[in-house]
DNA sequence: TCCCATGATTCTCA
DNA sequence: TGAGAATCATGGGA
């Protein structure tokens, strides 16, 4: 069966007609014969049919002719419907694939690489790799880690801006092949319908093209990975090699003394807050007995609310709390339920972070987790203790 | 004898 | 699976 004599058919069951027997020439040039409509649509494919064979001037004014047509509208809704039900029901099988198991890995891998989705750590933390990686860290086995961040930091950038040109890239030639069938859709069976799908096949193609580049990124992330690691274990190796021990002994010695470090940092710091606190103390003690007659409050009372044991350091009214070692707390009656440690302590008490442990020669224990809420208030420049139970 | 530094082991967790 | 944390074992110095 030929075009002429499908559109012919299609038409005819449009306006409503019996169907022609379409297999025979006979009934189909009967049909034609029978009235006007028939023949005002056989001359209008004759002009569509002879519009390639005329100039290019003629077959503007034609094609400008025919979109006035009375018929075109019902011609090109067949004509859509003919293709429709033959060559794109085919395609519209074979597009509508569940979504692509390996692209879900390498976006899932991507992901958990932090190259994709939100940056890990931020991006002063990549900002702060990139210059370790530039200029070098003090810190030893920082170095090699604060390399690979910066390295894995390229890699997401590049992985970004490529994404970015693909998307822009797809965004374009899309817009540009929809107004082309746009345009052609004036005198060729396009129906928006038919727009839509090669939009998502356009889609698909630049798919597969991003998954392209979601796989190359995954290999560099991956060999990133292998040399940084190879290069820890083979640094490792030589160190054990030139000391004579086993690589296990190396990586002991490393562990411990990550770990020894960091505690001896801890405990540097809270040194440090020990001296400034007890500094700061003194300097209270000389302001506290100058305004001993303003301290009414029994020290018990108030000692009880945080549990201590304290005793009288002076006829002043002001109480010291013995606790570890040489470190000695001066504390300040106000009312009988808080305590101020001192005007000097400001902005921020540093006895939010001690850890005070129990010794032979502690009066009592003082124990302030480190994620506990702070015992202490803030008021003005003043540090006040509030009740707090911990023992 | 006690304290401290250090190596090694074991367990937990991400 | 490796890093971190806790713990044990051991040797040296005061």
């Amino acid at each position: 069966m030929d075009d002429q004599t499908r559109i012919l058919a299609g038409l005819s069951g449009l306006a409503g007609l019996p169907q022609p027997d379409l297999g025979d020439p006979d009934s189909v040039r009967k049909q034609q014969s029978l009235g006007q409509p028939q023949q005002d649509i056989g001359d209008i494919l004759q002009q569509i049919m002879a519009i390639t064979d005329e100039s290019l001037d003629e077959a503007q004014a034609r094609k400008h002719a025919l979109n006035c047509h009375r018929m075109k509208p019902a011609l090109f809704s067949v004509l859509c419907e003919i293709k429709e039900k033959t060559v794109l029901s085919i395609r519209g099988i074979q597009e509508e694939d569940p979504p692509d198991p390996q692209i879900m890995r390498l976006d899932n891998m991507l992901l958990a690489e932090g190259v994709s989705g939100p940056e890990k750590g931020g991006g002063s933390a990549a900002a702060a790799a990139a210059a370790a990686a530039a200029g070098g860290s003090p810190n030893d086995g920082s170095i090699e880690h604060s390399d690979y961040r910066a390295k894995l930091a390229q890699i997401r950038q590049i992985y970004h801006s490529e994404l970015e040109k693909y998307e822009q890239a797809c965004s374009e030639f899309t817009n540009h092949v929809m107004n082309l069938l746009r345009e052609q859709s004036r005198t060729r069976p396009i129906s928006p319908k038919e727009i839509e799908r090669m939009v998502g096949i356009i889609h698909r193609k630049f798919s597969s093209i991003q998954m392209q580049l979601k796989q190359s990124t995954c290999e560099a992330v991956m060999i990133l990975r292998s040399r940084f690691l190879d290069a820890s274990e083979e640094a490792k190796e030589e160190l054990a090699k030139k000391c004579g021990i086993t690589v296990s002994q190396v990586s002991n010695w490393f562990g411990n003394k990550r770990i020894r470090y960091k505690k001896n940092i801890g405990k540097f710091q809270e040194e440090a807050n020990l001296y400034a606190v007890k500094t700061a103390v003194d300097a209270a003690n000389v302001s506290a007995q100058a305004s001993q007659a303003n301290s009414p409050a029994t020290p018990n009372s108030a000692a009880h609310l945080i549990g201590v044991r304290v005793s009288p350091a002076g006829s002043s009214g002001s109480y010291s709390l013995s606790q570890t070692g040489d470190t000695y707390f001066s504390l300040h009656s106000l009312n009988g339920e808080a305590f101020s440690i001192g005007p000097s302590l400001q902005p921020q008490c540093p006895l939010r972070h001690f850890q005070l442990r129990h010794s032979p020669n502690c009066h009592g224990l003082l124990r302030f987790p480190p994620n506990s809420p702070p015992p202490f208030l803030l008021h003005g420049n003043k540090c006040h203790c509030v009740p707090f139970p911990f023992l």
